[in-house]
DNA sequence: TACTTTTTACAACGTGCGTTGTACTTTACC
DNA sequence: GGTAAAGTACAACGCACGTTGTAAAAAGTA
């Protein structure tokens, strides 16, 4: 077994929580919720399985903070490139570029587990309780999205973009620069191929494929 | 060895097969692999346990001849919604418009699930046989693409369309016209939701976002 | 009817896993 | 150092599940 103890005698109180809810992450996203056992999280915590049930009530209920802490880290970053990028626009189509990058490279560790995870949600979803989900959503995709929503509402109102409903065009701007095939790939792609593909996707969402 | 599947139990109807296909495709779909039993499949399909194991070597070898079976059937459906719509393009905006409606409706019984097991299949992803899953994309996704990205290739050279990579196109048309959040629903959209998010998928396809 | 093939019910084995209790050890803090 | 809280090892329970064997029944075929 591959005991890597990241979380060893710590300061303060309880960092064991931390390392639960990290390795936790990571299980949960690799194999999805029935798959991950609470001895695969343990050990990927460095932590006795005992622990996992002295500071959550079951399986369910650390997957659901899990989750709920997954979406609200993601989307606090995500939220931060957003406010980068589109604070100030310039040049609109090269600052939607730039954010389209700064979005679609990997920006934190997590980055892949977060995403994994999100695939693990979507294809779960028959089986997480409503409110989990819809507390989910809340902390997390839809905060986002509303976040860039108002910014291209803002930039509608300045003349630079055109919609009715920025909600459903911040959807597509994000299916438009997410559009690499999500799983199904072993190797990441290269930086090269993640430019190609925002470039391609902020050039559909700005002028679409009509013949002018 | 799980590619070819021809069950020794030969002569006469084995109906039982196609029970057995159609039970695990539902079942699988809605639980996911691990969380599907053996049991609850046969129980599905009207048949004992004991005859899935006279019929599939095991649960991962029924598990890929379902999704086999389910992407063929899909892409086949899928296929002939493209042929027919655009074949012949005289209005270019309307028939997208229609090919886009045909495609978001629901087609068939089993369009639920097989887009509940794409989602499967896409977080499970890590735990499926990469050659799985390889020929699952050959028969399945990439075909279907193919068969759009030719046609828009065919727009392009009428001067109908601009596009330097048609594949890259179809998937974004595919996006755009798919952007309904994908479960978290139990309820299914109304007609007039979805023929609404054709409507904008479309237009932000062939037009784009930026002012004119 | 007699046969062959297919299906079924049933039991059984092994295993993995969620969860809990308990007694022991380590850590935090005064 | 001493006390309380947190963590650990360990064992155990119960259950669900994949899988196989076997003998009886059902269905198809001659």
């Amino acid at each position: 077994m591959t005991s890597s103890d990241t979380g060893r005698p710590r300061g303060g109180t309880s960092g064991k929580r931390r390392a639960i809810l990290d390795g936790a992450l990571a299980v949960f996203a690799r194999d999805g919720y029935s798959r991950a056992s609470i001895d695969a999280i343990s050990a990927e915590a460095g932590v006795s399985t005992r622990t996992v049930y002295n500071h959550f009530t079951d399986k369910a209920g650390l997957f659901q903070a899990v989750i709920q802490e997954s979406a609200s880290r993601a989307a606090a970053a995500q939220i931060e490139i957003i406010e980068r990028h589109l604070r100030k626009v310039t040049d609109l189509e090269a600052d939607l570029m730039e954010f389209g990058l700064a979005w679609a490279m990997p920006m934190a560790a997590d980055h892949d587990a977060h995403f994994a995870l999100v695939r693990q949600i979507n294809a779960d979803a028959g089986h997480i309780p409503q409110e989990a989900i819809d507390a989910w959503q809340e902390t997390g995709p839809l905060r986002v999205r509303r976040a860039l929503a108002a910014h291209l509402s803002r930039l509608t109102e300045r003349g630079l973009l055109r919609t009715d409903d920025p909600e459903r065009a911040a959807l597509h701007l994000f299916l438009l620069i997410s559009s690499v095939n999500p799983s199904y790939h072993r190797v990441t792609p290269s930086e090269k191929e993640i430019a190609d593909m925002v470039t391609a996707g902020i050039r559909a969402f700005l002028y679409g494929y009509a013949a002018r």
